[in-house]
DNA sequence: TCGCTTTTTTGAATCAATCAAATAAAGAGG
DNA sequence: CCTCTTTATTTGATTGATTCAAAAAAGCGA
């Protein structure tokens, strides 16, 4: 089963506090949310936190390997707690929501280019830009 | 052969302006440049056009098509003139130098999702990370 | 519990990009 | 070629997301 909050900020080596564990809790909730919205979900659940230690708090949950920071174009970074397995995105060209993809072919093999004009490649980022669901079906405002 | 920027312009249905061209050309240079970059390439070779009107003109040029627009966690919007083709970047995570790669296997078959979460899929990027080959070499800071 | 270290708060600053109003330039029509 | 209308550019201010720095508070090993 997974280990608690608690247990992966120890396993970590971080220091256990509330707000990280209140980071990590509504994250896993809400996955792909942005700092604000991560700040407002902490604050409505009963937590205080300044935004600033949000992002303080993301930025270290990140380093450790905790949470995964992906960032859309056009969108203000966002965070995941789903970790260790590459899996790629959705984002929807009209109003940004994010959604996972699973990896496309258990094994990648068009993400090894060809030619890696001379970079030692460490990491393929995949994503796909589309409507979604609710887009899909709203009109063309 | 390519059509000189003023064609490409006319092309688009865009006014031909000194901005615009010099903008284009710098950019055919200097490809995945960022706007400040592009604003001081124009003023060193003789061109006058203020850091906001770069601003303008890149994304007149990229909602016309002419240029492309990438944006790389980390990095402000960078700008390339090769387009029409979706190639695909490889950018240092240590510098930030970006390098296109071609399309991996001409026709790329891991790039539809199995399961698109319900999106009408319109396009798919891919980046890769790594280490350019200066990075490679020089010292670990 | 004490004391050192790390975290959070508080308040300001940065960076990239955008907005709005005034001025200047492009180019179609005469 | 000149004028008029439309579109660009300048000028100056503003926003949004994030980061920085110093002071106050909390974690946790001894």
């Amino acid at each position: 089963m997974t280990p608690t909050a608690e247990g992966r900020l120890r396993a970590a080596g971080l220091r256990v506090t509330a707000g990280r564990i209140r980071v990590l809790e509504r994250l896993a909730e809400a996955p792909h949310s942005d700092a604000d919205t991560v700040h407002r979900m902490v604050t409505a659940a009963g937590g205080h936190l300044t935004l600033q230690a949000v992002h303080n708090v993301l930025t270290d949950l990140t380093e450790a390997g905790l949470v995964r920071r992906i960032e859309p174009a056009r969108s203000p970074a966002r965070y995941e707690t789903r970790i260790g397995d590459n899996h790629h995105h959705v984002v929807c060209t009209r109003c940004g929501a994010v959604t996972d993809i699973d990896c496309v072919v258990g094994h990648a093999p068009c993400l090894m280019p060809s030619e890696t004009g001379g970079y030692a490649i460490q990491t393929a980022e995949v994503t796909f830009w589309g409507l979604c669901p609710e887009c899909r079906t709203s009109p063309i405002t």
